[in-house]
DNA sequence: ACGACGCGTTGAGCGAGGTCAACGCATCGG
DNA sequence: CCGATGCGTTGACCTCGCTCAACGCGTCGT
């Protein structure tokens, strides 16, 4: 399930590409490592991030499957990226896909895209951490992942959130308790239900966008 | 000077490039419009900023001369942007682009590096917002305006902050009262000098850096 | 010349979210 | 079967940065 790129070439990427497996909490690569590889999430879910020298964590973005990782094009990682669940990755050089780019040009229009995209969800983040209260982020967090989870498949307002709650909290620039307090809050207000500590259930998506600002 | 793109071609942009003026303040586009327009700063500088309904705001970037504005590449613009300074752009349609874009193909390979390099530092934006002091963030911030600057020409370690303390409140989280203070305070500690109030200096760029984080 | 205005600075008090600590609950290995 | 471990929740307290307010200074229009 390589394929992402262009269904019509599966058979050339099979030539060139390499498929791995790696566990919950195992490392892809990590910030500031020669950037040898371009690799697509076939299953799992992956985390992005960013670490200061004491430790402070800030993930950049979290992967699904059908995502990209490392597509940055510079000599090294510029974040670090790890497994949040079992995950299958497929692995291709950097001048392989160069070589790509070159046989096929739109494919570059494809990864313009693609960095675009990112671009503005990186800027929507920065909205988020720079100006948005607790409650907000919190809200906004699962508005978008709710929208991911209703890209791929059912319309149902419920889901499955993969990360664990210090995950979120580092996505979000919150403490592991702060996320925790705002879970609880919006379950008593009635905007979210959760069914279990990994699932959540929006009862009114309208409600929910409405408390994601003002 | 829109020739930021490719010196070779510069009679061709000219043709089909407009120039305009705008004053401190003024808005090129907003967050929504139709994104008609691709722009370069060639004179002034330039902010990128969202707004939550409320009024919040978050500046997302500043442009100096040579950068591009509206290169998203969506149906609309991501993000509204205003001049800080006098300022001069150079206005391209987008089809106008696209076209240039199938003539030279390596153009299209530097916005990708563009975008990138954009990526890249909204990245370390959330690592500033979600995970920094306001002392670290400002630090950052200076640090990140001397780099700039000293790209620019000089090596001394004086330069410029052509925005307002509001500005930098917004593009780093904070209020201006608390971006005042900092500036306090990190001027006692002996880590910048002030010589005016949008004058920076710093005597030892090593010292400062060590207080971007940690 | 001068009041008005915008911008930056400083002070006092407050509150949202952080810190520290205890506890519940599920999973797992012995 | 049971203690250990990891994760999430909850409570009590504290702090960093926000709010509100006053003031200084330079600029501008009249």
């Amino acid at each position: 399930m390589c394929s992402v790129i262009e269904t019509d070439c599966v058979e050339v990427l099979d030539r060139i590409v390499t498929h791995t497996q790696i566990r919950p909490g195992q490392t892809v690569f990590e910030e500031g490592d020669e950037a040898k590889y371009v690799y697509n999430v076939s299953r799992g879910h992956v985390r992005l991030f960013k670490l200061l020298q004491d430790g402070r964590r800030q993930i950049t973005g979290f992967l699904a499957p059908g995502d990209f990782l490392g597509l940055a094009a510079r000599q090294t990682y510029a974040y670090s990226a790890e497994a949040i669940t079992d995950a299958d990755l497929c692995r291709l050089k950097v001048g392989e896909l160069e070589n790509l780019l070159e046989e096929m040009p739109p494919v570059r229009e494809r990864l313009y895209e693609i960095a675009n995209d990112e671009l503005a969800a990186a800027q929507e983040q920065m909205l988020c951490l720079g100006r948005k209260t607790a409650k907000e982020r919190v809200a906004s967090f699962l508005i978008s992942q709710l929208r991911h989870a209703a890209d791929c498949g059912d319309g149902i307002a419920e889901f499955e959130l993969p990360m664990s709650r210090s995950d979120i909290a580092d996505y979000l620039g919150l403490t592991i308790e702060t996320v925790s307090r705002t879970f609880t809050a919006l379950r008593e207000e009635g905007l979210i239900e959760l069914p279990s500590t990994h699932r959540i259930s929006i009862p009114s998506i309208a409600t929910l966008e409405a408390s994601t600002e003002a």
